[in-house]
DNA sequence: AACTATTTATAAGA
DNA sequence: TTCTTATAAATAGTT
Protein backbone atom coordinates (compact mmCIF):
# COMPACT_ATOMS: atom_id res chain seq x y z
CA UNK A 1 0.00 0.00 0.00
CA UNK A 2 1.78 2.85 -1.17
CA UNK A 3 4.16 3.17 -4.05
CA UNK A 4 6.26 0.25 -4.52
CA UNK A 5 6.16 -3.28 -2.44
CA UNK A 6 7.11 -3.10 1.04
CA UNK A 7 9.46 -5.97 1.88
CA UNK A 8 9.34 -7.18 5.34
CA UNK A 9 12.31 -6.16 6.91
CA UNK A 10 13.88 -3.46 9.08
CA UNK A 11 13.56 -0.29 7.20
CA UNK A 12 17.40 0.62 7.67
CA UNK A 13 17.22 4.72 7.18
CA UNK A 14 16.46 6.08 10.48
CA UNK A 15 14.05 8.69 9.35
CA UNK A 16 12.30 6.58 7.11
CA UNK A 17 11.83 4.23 9.77
CA UNK A 18 10.70 7.02 11.99
CA UNK A 19 8.22 8.18 9.54
CA UNK A 20 6.89 5.11 8.54
CA UNK A 21 6.24 3.82 12.67
CA UNK A 22 4.47 6.78 12.94
CA UNK A 23 2.15 6.08 9.91
CA UNK A 24 1.35 2.24 10.24
CA UNK A 25 1.35 2.98 14.16
CA UNK A 26 -1.77 5.42 13.88
CA UNK A 27 -2.89 2.69 11.37
CA UNK A 28 -2.68 -0.22 13.72
CA UNK A 29 -4.18 1.62 16.39
CA UNK A 30 -7.52 2.47 14.62
CA UNK A 31 -8.04 -1.01 13.18
CA UNK A 32 -7.52 -2.50 16.56
CA UNK A 33 -10.12 -0.12 18.18
CA UNK A 34 -12.37 -1.10 14.55
CA UNK A 35 -12.12 -4.73 15.11
CA UNK A 36 -12.92 -4.41 18.65
CA UNK A 37 -16.18 -2.16 17.87
CA UNK A 38 -17.33 -4.16 15.28
CA UNK A 39 -16.91 -7.48 16.10
CA UNK A 40 -17.24 -7.18 20.18
CA UNK A 41 -13.84 -8.44 20.97
CA UNK A 42 -11.49 -7.15 23.13
CA UNK A 43 -8.25 -6.21 22.62
CA UNK A 44 -5.08 -4.83 24.09
CA UNK A 45 -2.39 -3.19 21.66
CA UNK A 46 1.07 -2.39 23.07
CA UNK A 47 3.48 -0.72 21.26
CA UNK A 48 6.99 0.15 21.86
CA UNK A 49 9.03 2.37 19.34
CA UNK A 50 12.54 1.35 18.96
CA UNK A 51 13.54 4.42 21.15
CA UNK A 52 11.34 2.81 23.60
CA UNK A 53 8.22 5.22 24.16
CA UNK A 54 4.97 3.54 24.96
CA UNK A 55 1.97 3.35 22.64
CA UNK A 56 -1.12 1.91 23.91
CA UNK A 57 -4.72 0.60 22.66
CA UNK A 58 -7.02 -1.07 25.16
CA UNK A 59 -10.80 -1.63 24.47
CA UNK A 60 -12.85 0.55 26.67
CA UNK A 61 -9.48 1.68 27.80
CA UNK A 62 -9.26 -0.84 30.91
CA UNK A 63 -5.93 -2.30 29.62
CA UNK A 64 -5.50 -3.54 33.24
CA UNK A 65 -8.39 -6.08 33.36
CA UNK A 66 -6.94 -7.29 29.75
CA UNK A 67 -3.97 -8.59 30.57
CA UNK A 68 -5.02 -9.74 33.62
CA UNK A 69 -7.80 -12.10 31.79
CA UNK A 70 -5.07 -12.50 29.51
CA UNK A 71 -2.86 -13.75 32.52
CA UNK A 72 -5.51 -15.77 33.45
CA UNK A 73 -5.93 -17.41 30.08
CA UNK A 74 -2.48 -17.95 28.64
CA UNK A 75 -1.91 -19.88 32.58
CA UNK A 76 -4.80 -22.23 32.25
CA UNK A 77 -3.73 -23.01 28.52
CA UNK A 78 -0.54 -24.26 29.54
CA UNK A 79 -1.85 -26.33 31.83
CA UNK A 80 -4.18 -27.68 29.04
CA UNK A 81 -1.84 -28.07 26.36
CA UNK A 82 0.61 -30.56 28.95
CA UNK A 83 -2.53 -32.82 29.35
CA UNK A 84 -3.13 -32.45 25.25
CA UNK A 85 0.27 -34.07 24.37
CA UNK A 86 -0.39 -36.82 27.22
CA UNK A 87 -3.09 -38.10 25.43
CA UNK A 88 -1.14 -38.50 22.07
CA UNK A 89 1.12 -41.34 22.54
CA UNK A 90 3.79 -39.55 19.64
CA UNK A 91 7.14 -41.19 21.62
CA UNK A 92 9.60 -38.95 19.90
CA UNK A 93 7.73 -35.95 21.25
CA UNK A 94 6.91 -38.13 24.62
CA UNK A 95 10.88 -38.22 25.09
CA UNK A 96 11.44 -34.42 24.55
CA UNK A 97 8.45 -33.72 26.42
CA UNK A 98 9.73 -35.71 29.31
CA UNK A 99 13.33 -34.15 29.43
CA UNK A 100 11.55 -30.56 29.22
CA UNK A 101 9.41 -31.33 32.14
CA UNK A 102 12.24 -32.47 34.04
CA UNK A 103 13.87 -28.84 33.22
CA UNK A 104 10.98 -27.53 34.36
CA UNK A 105 10.61 -29.58 37.64
CA UNK A 106 13.71 -29.21 38.25
CA UNK A 107 13.31 -25.34 38.25
CA UNK A 108 10.46 -25.39 39.45
CA UNK A 109 11.38 -26.76 42.21
CA UNK A 110 14.03 -24.68 43.24
CA UNK A 111 11.42 -21.85 42.78
CA UNK A 112 9.78 -23.43 45.38
CA UNK A 113 12.62 -23.63 47.67
CA UNK A 114 13.02 -19.59 47.08
CA UNK A 115 15.78 -20.63 45.01
CA UNK A 116 16.90 -19.13 41.10
CA UNK A 117 14.33 -16.55 41.73
CA UNK A 118 16.19 -13.80 39.43
CA UNK A 119 14.56 -14.96 36.33
CA UNK A 120 11.62 -14.75 37.68
CA UNK A 121 9.17 -11.86 37.36
CA UNK A 122 6.94 -10.26 39.47
CA UNK A 123 3.84 -11.79 38.01
CA UNK A 124 5.24 -14.77 37.68
CA UNK A 125 6.29 -14.52 41.22
CA UNK A 126 2.80 -13.72 41.90
CA UNK A 127 1.20 -17.03 40.25
CA UNK A 128 4.44 -18.74 42.61
CA UNK A 129 2.24 -17.71 45.18
CA UNK A 130 -0.77 -18.55 44.67
CA UNK A 131 0.21 -21.77 43.56
CA UNK A 132 2.40 -22.46 46.50
CA UNK A 133 -0.77 -21.36 48.31
CA UNK A 134 -3.11 -23.96 46.80
CA UNK A 135 -0.50 -26.78 47.54
CA UNK A 136 -0.84 -25.41 51.42
CA UNK A 137 -4.50 -26.16 51.35
CA UNK A 138 -4.25 -29.75 50.90
CA UNK A 139 -1.69 -29.26 54.39
CA UNK A 140 -4.00 -26.95 56.16
CA UNK A 141 -6.76 -29.20 55.47
CA UNK A 142 -5.26 -32.28 57.11
CA UNK A 143 -3.82 -29.68 59.70
CA UNK A 144 -7.28 -28.39 60.57
CA UNK A 145 -8.59 -32.02 60.84
CA UNK A 146 -6.15 -32.84 63.54
CA UNK A 147 -6.66 -29.22 65.08
CA UNK A 148 -10.42 -30.41 65.58
CA UNK A 149 -9.55 -33.83 67.26
CA UNK A 150 -7.38 -31.91 69.23
CA UNK A 151 -10.38 -29.29 70.37
CA UNK A 152 -12.90 -32.22 70.33
CA UNK A 153 -10.46 -34.45 72.92
CA UNK A 154 -9.51 -30.99 74.87
CA UNK A 155 -12.89 -30.60 75.38
CA UNK A 156 -13.37 -34.67 76.38
CA UNK A 157 -10.67 -34.03 78.87
CA UNK A 158 -12.37 -31.07 80.51
CA UNK A 159 -15.48 -32.52 80.81
CA UNK A 160 -13.60 -35.84 82.37
CA UNK A 161 -11.60 -33.86 84.55
CA UNK A 162 -14.75 -31.52 85.93
CA UNK A 163 -16.86 -34.31 86.68
CA UNK A 164 -13.89 -35.86 88.53
CA UNK A 165 -13.95 -32.33 90.39
CA UNK A 166 -17.87 -33.18 91.31
CA UNK A 167 -16.79 -36.21 92.63
CA UNK A 168 -14.13 -34.71 94.40
CA UNK A 169 -16.61 -32.58 95.74
CA UNK A 170 -19.00 -34.75 96.62
CA UNK A 171 -16.63 -37.01 98.85
CA UNK A 172 -15.44 -33.65 101.13
CA UNK A 173 -18.91 -33.46 101.44
CA UNK A 174 -19.12 -36.56 102.65
CA UNK A 175 -16.24 -35.88 105.03
CA UNK A 176 -17.63 -33.06 106.47
CA UNK A 177 -20.95 -34.96 107.20
CA UNK A 178 -18.71 -37.28 108.59
CA UNK A 179 -16.98 -34.74 110.81
CA UNK A 180 -20.04 -33.20 112.01
CA UNK A 181 -21.47 -36.63 112.69
CA UNK A 182 -17.91 -38.14 114.44
CA UNK A 183 -19.98 -40.42 116.67
CA UNK A 184 -21.33 -42.63 113.86
CA UNK A 185 -18.32 -42.17 111.83
CA UNK A 186 -16.32 -45.11 113.45
CA UNK A 187 -19.26 -47.79 112.95
CA UNK A 188 -20.01 -46.83 108.82
CA UNK A 189 -17.97 -44.51 106.68
CA UNK A 190 -14.67 -46.25 107.60
CA UNK A 191 -14.42 -48.49 105.25
CA UNK A 192 -16.05 -46.90 102.15
CA UNK A 193 -14.09 -43.77 102.13
CA UNK A 194 -10.85 -45.09 102.69
CA UNK A 195 -11.14 -46.86 100.01
CA UNK A 196 -12.29 -44.28 97.68
CA UNK A 197 -8.71 -42.38 99.24
CA UNK A 198 -6.51 -44.72 97.65
CA UNK A 199 -8.18 -45.06 94.67
CA UNK A 200 -9.34 -41.63 93.18
CA UNK A 201 -8.92 -42.22 89.82
CA UNK A 202 -11.97 -44.98 88.90
CA UNK A 203 -14.58 -42.65 88.05
CA UNK A 204 -12.39 -40.79 85.36
CA UNK A 205 -11.72 -44.22 83.00
CA UNK A 206 -15.68 -44.70 83.29
CA UNK A 207 -16.35 -40.69 82.04
CA UNK A 208 -13.49 -41.42 79.36
CA UNK A 209 -15.22 -44.49 77.47
CA UNK A 210 -18.53 -42.82 77.32
CA UNK A 211 -17.46 -39.35 76.29
CA UNK A 212 -15.57 -40.61 73.52
CA UNK A 213 -18.54 -42.90 72.31
CA UNK A 214 -21.01 -40.06 71.91
CA UNK A 215 -19.66 -37.01 72.57
CA UNK A 216 -17.02 -36.43 69.34
CA UNK A 217 -19.87 -36.10 66.92
CA UNK A 218 -21.63 -33.53 68.59
CA UNK A 219 -18.25 -31.62 69.31
CA UNK A 220 -17.47 -31.63 65.75
CA UNK A 221 -20.84 -30.71 64.40
CA UNK A 222 -20.65 -27.75 67.04
CA UNK A 223 -17.07 -26.51 65.98
CA UNK A 224 -18.35 -27.13 61.41
CA UNK A 225 -21.45 -24.43 62.20
CA UNK A 226 -18.52 -22.01 62.65
CA UNK A 227 -16.62 -22.94 60.17
CA UNK A 228 -18.62 -22.92 57.08
CA UNK A 229 -20.16 -19.86 56.42
CA UNK A 230 -16.38 -18.33 55.81
CA UNK A 231 -16.30 -20.65 52.55
CA UNK A 232 -19.19 -17.95 51.07
CA UNK A 233 -17.33 -14.72 51.40
CA UNK A 234 -16.67 -12.91 48.63
CA UNK A 235 -12.95 -11.15 48.84
CA UNK A 236 -10.56 -9.24 46.15
CA UNK A 237 -10.53 -8.33 42.92
CA UNK A 238 -8.87 -7.51 39.30
CA UNK A 239 -8.53 -3.98 39.12
CA UNK A 240 -6.04 -1.62 41.42
CA UNK B 1 -11.62 -1.16 1.63
CA UNK B 2 -14.31 -3.52 0.01
CA UNK B 3 -17.37 -2.85 -1.15
CA UNK B 4 -19.27 0.19 0.59
CA UNK B 5 -18.14 1.67 3.33
CA UNK B 6 -18.37 0.77 6.91
CA UNK B 7 -19.56 2.56 9.70
CA UNK B 8 -17.45 2.10 12.75
CA UNK B 9 -20.68 0.21 15.16
CA UNK B 10 -21.37 -2.99 16.29
CA UNK B 11 -22.31 -5.74 13.47
CA UNK B 12 -25.48 -6.96 14.56
CA UNK B 13 -25.75 -9.87 12.68
CA UNK B 14 -24.02 -12.69 13.96
CA UNK B 15 -22.53 -14.33 10.79
CA UNK B 16 -21.59 -11.58 9.40
CA UNK B 17 -19.75 -10.44 12.45
CA UNK B 18 -17.59 -13.71 12.80
CA UNK B 19 -16.77 -13.19 9.44
CA UNK B 20 -15.81 -9.92 9.69
CA UNK B 21 -13.92 -10.54 13.02
CA UNK B 22 -11.74 -13.95 11.46
CA UNK B 23 -10.55 -11.41 8.16
CA UNK B 24 -9.63 -8.48 10.36
CA UNK B 25 -8.15 -10.53 13.06
CA UNK B 26 -5.58 -11.95 10.24
CA UNK B 27 -4.70 -8.00 9.13
CA UNK B 28 -4.36 -6.85 12.34
CA UNK B 29 -1.85 -9.40 13.33
CA UNK B 30 -0.10 -9.23 10.28
CA UNK B 31 0.22 -5.57 10.72
CA UNK B 32 1.29 -5.68 13.84
CA UNK B 33 4.13 -8.14 12.84
CA UNK B 34 4.94 -5.33 9.93
CA UNK B 35 5.35 -2.74 12.15
CA UNK B 36 7.68 -4.90 14.46
CA UNK B 37 9.94 -5.67 11.45
CA UNK B 38 9.90 -2.67 9.90
CA UNK B 39 10.26 -0.38 12.26
CA UNK B 40 12.09 -2.11 14.90
CA UNK B 41 9.05 -1.99 17.78
CA UNK B 42 8.25 -4.13 20.58
CA UNK B 43 4.45 -5.06 19.89
CA UNK B 44 2.14 -6.87 21.88
CA UNK B 45 -1.57 -7.54 20.33
CA UNK B 46 -4.49 -9.42 22.44
CA UNK B 47 -7.42 -10.12 21.36
CA UNK B 48 -10.37 -11.97 22.68
CA UNK B 49 -13.13 -12.69 20.74
CA UNK B 50 -16.46 -12.09 21.61
CA UNK B 51 -17.10 -15.81 22.75
CA UNK B 52 -14.01 -15.75 25.00
CA UNK B 53 -11.37 -17.07 22.32
CA UNK B 54 -8.03 -15.54 22.36
CA UNK B 55 -5.60 -14.86 19.75
CA UNK B 56 -2.44 -12.85 20.17
CA UNK B 57 0.94 -11.80 18.66
CA UNK B 58 3.77 -10.50 20.31
CA UNK B 59 7.31 -9.62 18.67
CA UNK B 60 9.66 -12.23 19.34
CA UNK B 61 7.07 -14.60 20.67
CA UNK B 62 8.01 -13.36 24.10
CA UNK B 63 4.68 -11.82 25.55
CA UNK B 64 5.74 -12.49 28.74
CA UNK B 65 8.76 -9.82 28.92
CA UNK B 66 6.52 -7.18 26.86
CA UNK B 67 3.81 -7.35 29.38
CA UNK B 68 6.02 -7.00 31.89
CA UNK B 69 7.71 -3.98 30.22
CA UNK B 70 4.40 -2.52 29.86
CA UNK B 71 3.80 -3.40 33.01
CA UNK B 72 6.73 -1.48 34.75
CA UNK B 73 6.25 1.88 32.26
CA UNK B 74 2.36 2.56 33.17
CA UNK B 75 2.92 2.09 36.72
CA UNK B 76 5.98 4.72 36.60
CA UNK B 77 3.58 7.05 34.17
CA UNK B 78 0.32 6.24 36.54
CA UNK B 79 2.35 7.93 39.13
CA UNK B 80 2.90 10.51 37.20
CA UNK B 81 -0.55 10.74 36.30
CA UNK B 82 -1.68 10.48 39.91
CA UNK B 83 0.33 13.63 41.27
CA UNK B 84 -0.10 15.58 37.82
CA UNK B 85 -4.22 15.21 38.31
CA UNK B 86 -3.39 15.86 41.67
CA UNK B 87 -1.68 19.46 41.05
CA UNK B 88 -4.17 19.63 38.11
CA UNK B 89 -7.46 19.27 39.83
CA UNK B 90 -8.79 17.02 36.96
CA UNK B 91 -11.79 16.24 37.95
CA UNK B 92 -13.78 15.47 35.03
CA UNK B 93 -10.79 12.83 34.21
CA UNK B 94 -11.24 11.53 37.99
CA UNK B 95 -14.32 10.70 37.56
CA UNK B 96 -14.38 8.56 34.47
CA UNK B 97 -11.59 6.98 35.74
CA UNK B 98 -13.84 5.89 38.82
CA UNK B 99 -16.79 5.42 37.07
CA UNK B 100 -14.86 2.58 34.76
CA UNK B 101 -13.49 1.53 38.00
CA UNK B 102 -16.61 1.09 39.64
CA UNK B 103 -18.01 -0.83 36.80
CA UNK B 104 -15.18 -3.18 36.63
CA UNK B 105 -15.48 -3.43 40.16
CA UNK B 106 -18.98 -4.80 40.30
CA UNK B 107 -18.47 -6.96 37.22
CA UNK B 108 -15.90 -8.91 39.54
CA UNK B 109 -17.88 -9.14 42.49
CA UNK B 110 -20.29 -10.32 40.20
CA UNK B 111 -18.23 -13.12 39.01
CA UNK B 112 -16.97 -13.93 42.20
CA UNK B 113 -20.40 -14.17 43.44
CA UNK B 114 -21.09 -17.10 40.67
CA UNK B 115 -23.18 -14.65 38.76
CA UNK B 116 -22.52 -13.50 35.01
CA UNK B 117 -20.84 -16.16 33.77
CA UNK B 118 -22.00 -15.91 30.46
CA UNK B 119 -19.40 -14.81 29.15
CA UNK B 120 -16.42 -15.87 31.10
CA UNK B 121 -14.77 -19.51 28.91
CA UNK B 122 -14.40 -22.83 31.18
CA UNK B 123 -10.33 -21.84 31.28
CA UNK B 124 -11.48 -18.52 33.09
CA UNK B 125 -14.05 -20.53 35.24
CA UNK B 126 -10.95 -22.38 36.27
CA UNK B 127 -8.86 -19.53 37.14
CA UNK B 128 -11.39 -17.89 38.83
CA UNK B 129 -12.05 -20.53 40.91
CA UNK B 130 -8.49 -20.40 41.70
CA UNK B 131 -8.23 -16.83 42.56
CA UNK B 132 -11.23 -17.40 45.14
CA UNK B 133 -9.16 -20.16 46.60
CA UNK B 134 -6.35 -17.88 47.00
CA UNK B 135 -9.20 -15.14 48.85
CA UNK B 136 -9.54 -18.10 50.77
CA UNK B 137 -6.35 -18.05 52.42
CA UNK B 138 -6.74 -14.92 54.54
CA UNK B 139 -10.12 -16.54 56.15
CA UNK B 140 -8.37 -19.05 57.38
CA UNK B 141 -5.07 -17.61 58.83
CA UNK B 142 -7.84 -15.92 60.97
CA UNK B 143 -9.41 -19.40 61.85
CA UNK B 144 -6.42 -20.81 62.56
CA UNK B 145 -5.15 -18.22 64.92
CA UNK B 146 -8.57 -18.20 66.48
CA UNK B 147 -8.28 -22.14 66.63
CA UNK B 148 -5.22 -21.97 68.13
CA UNK B 149 -6.11 -19.74 70.35
CA UNK B 150 -9.20 -22.20 71.31
CA UNK B 151 -6.68 -25.02 72.08
CA UNK B 152 -4.03 -22.41 74.33
CA UNK B 153 -7.19 -21.74 76.77
CA UNK B 154 -8.34 -24.63 76.36
CA UNK B 155 -5.35 -25.87 77.71
CA UNK B 156 -4.49 -23.46 80.39
CA UNK B 157 -8.45 -24.48 81.39
CA UNK B 158 -7.04 -28.10 81.46
CA UNK B 159 -4.15 -27.02 83.45
CA UNK B 160 -6.29 -24.91 86.32
CA UNK B 161 -9.08 -27.97 86.96
CA UNK B 162 -6.32 -30.01 87.37
CA UNK B 163 -4.72 -27.58 89.77
CA UNK B 164 -7.90 -27.52 91.37
CA UNK B 165 -8.54 -31.37 91.38
CA UNK B 166 -5.20 -31.23 93.23
CA UNK B 167 -6.19 -28.66 95.55
CA UNK B 168 -9.67 -30.68 96.45
CA UNK B 169 -7.50 -34.26 97.07
CA UNK B 170 -5.26 -32.43 99.34
CA UNK B 171 -8.08 -31.30 101.15
CA UNK B 172 -9.00 -34.69 101.05
CA UNK B 173 -6.09 -36.31 102.80
CA UNK B 174 -5.96 -33.33 104.87
CA UNK B 175 -9.69 -34.32 105.93
CA UNK B 176 -8.78 -37.98 106.26
CA UNK B 177 -5.66 -36.88 108.53
CA UNK B 178 -8.41 -35.20 110.83
CA UNK B 179 -10.48 -37.98 110.89
CA UNK B 180 -7.41 -40.11 111.66
CA UNK B 181 -7.02 -37.71 115.01
CA UNK B 182 -10.72 -36.94 116.40
CA UNK B 183 -8.89 -35.73 119.45
CA UNK B 184 -7.85 -32.76 117.75
CA UNK B 185 -10.28 -32.15 115.46
CA UNK B 186 -12.39 -30.08 118.21
CA UNK B 187 -9.41 -27.13 118.69
CA UNK B 188 -7.46 -27.04 116.08
CA UNK B 189 -9.05 -27.78 112.72
CA UNK B 190 -12.54 -26.84 112.78
CA UNK B 191 -12.49 -23.25 111.71
CA UNK B 192 -9.83 -23.84 108.78
CA UNK B 193 -11.73 -26.21 107.05
CA UNK B 194 -15.42 -24.61 107.47
CA UNK B 195 -14.43 -22.30 105.23
CA UNK B 196 -12.79 -24.22 102.75
CA UNK B 197 -15.96 -26.22 102.56
CA UNK B 198 -17.89 -22.86 102.11
CA UNK B 199 -15.79 -21.63 99.69
CA UNK B 200 -13.89 -24.24 97.74
CA UNK B 201 -13.45 -22.15 94.61
CA UNK B 202 -10.64 -19.66 96.03
CA UNK B 203 -7.63 -21.66 94.92
CA UNK B 204 -8.80 -21.57 91.02
CA UNK B 205 -9.06 -17.77 90.18
CA UNK B 206 -5.44 -17.48 91.58
CA UNK B 207 -4.32 -20.33 89.72
CA UNK B 208 -5.86 -18.89 86.39
CA UNK B 209 -4.38 -15.57 87.08
CA UNK B 210 -1.24 -16.61 86.91
CA UNK B 211 -1.08 -19.24 84.05
CA UNK B 212 -2.78 -16.07 81.98
CA UNK B 213 0.38 -14.28 83.13
CA UNK B 214 2.63 -16.82 82.48
CA UNK B 215 1.76 -20.15 80.45
CA UNK B 216 0.32 -18.48 76.98
CA UNK B 217 3.61 -18.02 75.39
CA UNK B 218 5.20 -20.82 76.38
CA UNK B 219 1.59 -22.66 74.98
CA UNK B 220 1.85 -20.75 71.55
CA UNK B 221 5.28 -21.69 71.31
CA UNK B 222 4.41 -25.10 71.58
CA UNK B 223 1.91 -25.02 68.81
CA UNK B 224 4.00 -23.27 66.71
CA UNK B 225 7.15 -25.22 66.03
CA UNK B 226 4.33 -28.22 64.60
CA UNK B 227 3.00 -25.42 62.39
CA UNK B 228 6.31 -23.72 61.01
CA UNK B 229 7.49 -26.64 58.81
CA UNK B 230 4.74 -26.89 57.32
CA UNK B 231 5.27 -23.72 55.30
CA UNK B 232 8.59 -24.97 54.03
CA UNK B 233 7.10 -28.49 52.31
CA UNK B 234 7.18 -27.77 48.59
CA UNK B 235 4.25 -29.21 46.81
CA UNK B 236 2.33 -29.04 43.21
CA UNK B 237 4.30 -28.22 39.90
CA UNK B 238 3.63 -26.41 36.99
CA UNK B 239 3.11 -28.81 34.64
CA UNK B 240 1.01 -31.86 35.04
C1' DA C 1 -12.99 -20.70 1.23
C1' DA C 2 -12.47 -17.86 -3.11
C1' DC C 3 -13.50 -13.82 -5.80
C1' DT C 4 -13.64 -8.96 -6.84
C1' DA C 5 -15.15 -4.26 -6.54
C1' DT C 6 -14.02 -0.85 -3.49
C1' DT C 7 -12.25 1.32 0.28
C1' DT C 8 -8.35 2.11 3.11
C1' DA C 9 -3.58 2.41 4.30
C1' DT C 10 0.57 4.14 3.31
C1' DA C 11 5.33 5.02 0.68
C1' DA C 12 7.38 8.53 -1.38
C1' DG C 13 7.65 13.13 -2.30
C1' DA C 14 6.83 17.99 -1.10
C1' DT D 1 5.41 17.05 11.24
C1' DT D 2 1.69 17.25 7.89
C1' DC D 3 -0.32 17.15 3.23
C1' DT D 4 -0.65 15.04 -1.26
C1' DT D 5 -0.89 11.42 -4.38
C1' DA D 6 -0.02 7.11 -6.59
C1' DT D 7 -0.39 2.64 -5.52
C1' DA D 8 -0.41 -1.53 -2.61
C1' DA D 9 -3.24 -3.92 0.68
C1' DA D 10 -7.24 -5.01 3.09
C1' DT D 11 -11.66 -6.33 3.06
C1' DA D 12 -17.24 -6.18 2.47
C1' DG D 13 -20.30 -8.34 0.04
C1' DT D 14 -20.99 -12.00 -3.04
C1' DT D 15 -20.55 -16.69 -4.91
Amino acid sequence: MGRGRVQLKRIENKINRQVTFSKRRVGLLKKAHEISVLCDAEVALIVFSHKGKLFEYSTNACMEKILERHERYSYAERQLVATDLDSQGNWTLEYNRLKEKVELLQRNHRHYLGEDLDSVSLKELQNLEKQIDTALELIRERKNHLMYQSISELQIKEKAIKEQNNMLEKQIKEKEKALAQPALWDQQDHGPNASSFLLPQPPLPCLNISYQEEDPEARRNELDLTLEPIYSCHLGCFGT
